[in-house]
DNA sequence: TAGTTTTTCCAAAACGTTTCGGATTTTGTG
DNA sequence: CACAAAATCCGAAACGTTTTGGAAAAACTA
């Protein structure tokens, strides 16, 4: 692998000759400058950015640090969406994305925020962890960049982007109170993620504005997967024959109540209405299609990567809310009369 | 950012010492060692990579070079399964993996042998890259370790995991040769992908076997795109009224014929049967669900990951033929007959 | 005790860059 | 032509590791 040193001795040069001239410093003639871009093309050179980055200091890599690479987590193309997003914007840059394992064993060895002093990355995005990780404060108490998806930690070196989930899950609920439901259910994600709570804050909002009581056993928890939630579903719907529409705080989960429903012999949405959140590639392909709040998973990751790399470039954290989106399609109905 | 040197002095011992007791090396006493652990625990010491690769001469890093991840790719999480089975696979390793930007614009000005020379990775995954791509050869002929997926070329620093195309593709067009279809067409890829031109194979020669002759103009590419594979479909079908069955070198494509076909006022089986490849996500979701040649993604991103960190070590280049699966579900029938 | 082996440590070079401070050469000015 | 200014170049240090080839100290052996 030829190295500076290399084309220095082609060119006759020294080699801090050849790092200026390649580099566009202008204390180098045009004529050797030439001479040395000619050698380095033939000689087929490529800096070697290890060194580089060395003696920079910065690394000109990110640290991309999902959950949600899992095999069963095919169905939910959440974490390739943002990663899509975040990869389109890192692409415009000069930078690369290094992906960090995360869903191993390794985790208990090495803490996140090693990894990334390991490999020196310069900024980190971090999706899908749950809030209650030990590692989430680490990282966030580095020194190190890093930008948190749905994550509502704010510090002068790290920023967040989400969506408006309290407006989003106000508006499905209204959604169903407009159509005629009062006896309505939630089914909800963990305690461990912050679009949880505000989902259900949401939810509540709603409700209270509308004068209609909330029944706390009617809110439960699905784990955000699409089994825990069927058996959930089929818990509750057995114990609770009034309930006419459920709201759930992910598209999976709206799938595994879907399930449960069926099993049980009611029909979406002429006996339950079920509405989703995430808009999903699946929703508008199950039978019936899933109403549901959109959120664009593409732009959060793309937006994500846009703020990180602006605070590297001296710029400060931010905080960006994107908007959510009711699509509404087959799986909401007025409510029965009687 | 605390290095050896650090620990050195605060432990009063040579870098030397401080680097051998770090990594385990026998000739350091157990008492230094002890002391000099808890000097970098306290110290919160983490390696600096980057020096480690530079004088090791390998960075412990792989490079992930996959095109479809874009937006438009979401549909198809083809790209995201093999990513997930890669990624799971080195997260038993030390290795990381580093994702390489493709699918914009700097694919012009910087060829992939160049970004994985730069970045100093020790082996690299090819997937979903044309077989014309002019950067192909480039790293093939690189000696830079590299595992390609579904394309077929090997030689002492190359392997690749493919599945087998031929077999499967003649065991979908058997199945609808064994339903009693005789005109049947075939949706093929384009011209540049490897896995086109043996689905072809594996059609033609089950069409021979059945002594079914084959009819060149039925048999159209639709570039793997699910718009194109709708236009074309629509063509092929208003021209050729007998035809009462299709072999789709993809799911995606596939689900295009069926909406051209929705639109053609044909119903799906019971006019014409079609058959996708792949088995995505969405094949058993949409209706009426699509009989399908299933090819295990993820174990093919795993396999590769495999193979590649076994050349690292070492052995030799493979190659890995995965066996597919012919999964019938609604979208064939048998031919009406008349 | 003297010699030998084993254990424990270290100085210095190397990896491939960038950059600082200054040196040398060329050009311009009067 | 002499001098100043500008243009062009370079040596050496630095980044944080690993490794080589010994050296010093400790532990045995006879």
């Amino acid at each position: 692998m030829t190295t500076i040193k290399d084309i220095a001795k082609a060119a006759g040069v020294s080699v801090t000759t050849v790092s200026r001239a390649l580099n566009g410093y202008s204390d180098v003639s045009e004529k050797t400058r030439k001479k040395i871009m000619d050698i380095a093309k033939q000689l087929n050179y490529s800096p070697n950015t290890l060194a580089r980055s060395l003696v920079m200091n910065k690394s000109k890599t990110i640290g991309l640090l999902v959950s949600g690479m899992t095999r069963s987590a095919v169905k939910d193309n959440f974490t390739f969406e943002v990663m899509t997003g975040v990869n389109d914007y890192i692409a415009k840059t000069d930078y690369d994305v290094i992906l960090f394992n995360t869903n191993s064993t390794k985790q208990r060895e090495k803490t996140y925020s090693q990894l990334c002093r390991e490999r020196r990355v310069d900024g980190v995005i971090l999706q899908g962890i749950k809030t209650d990780d030990p590692y989430l404060t680490e990282v966030v108490e580095s020194d190190i960049p890093c930008v948190l998806i749905d994550i509502p930690i704010q510090s002068d070196r790290v920023g967040y982007v989400t969506t408006d989930n309290v407006y989003g899950a106000k508006k499905a609920a209204q959604h169903l109170l407009g159509l005629g439901h009062r006896n309505i259910a939630m089914m909800n994600g963990h305690d461990y993620a912050f679009v949880s709570k505000q989902r259900l804050q949401g939810f509540c909002e709603a409700m209270e504005e509308a004068n209609v009581p909330i029944q706390k056993e009617w809110i439960v928890n699905g784990d955000f997967s699409e089994e825990v939630a069927e058996a959930r579903a089929y818990e509750l719907f057995t114990k609770h024959e009034n309930i006419t529409a459920i709201f759930c705080a992910s598209d999976l989960m709206a799938l595994g109540v879907m399930k449960a429903l069926k099993q049980l012999g009611l029909r979406v949405p002429e006996d339950v209405s079920v509405v989703g959140y995430d808009d999903i590639l699946l929703a508008s392909y199950v039978s019936p299609a899933l109403t549901t709040v959109a959120q664009n998973k593409f732009q959060m990751g793309y937006e994500a990567a846009s703020m990180l790399i602006d605070m590297l470039e001296g710029n400060e954290a931010k905080v960006v809310t994107l908007r959510t989106q009711l699509v509404v399609r087959e799986s909401t109905a007025e409510v029965k009369k009687g």
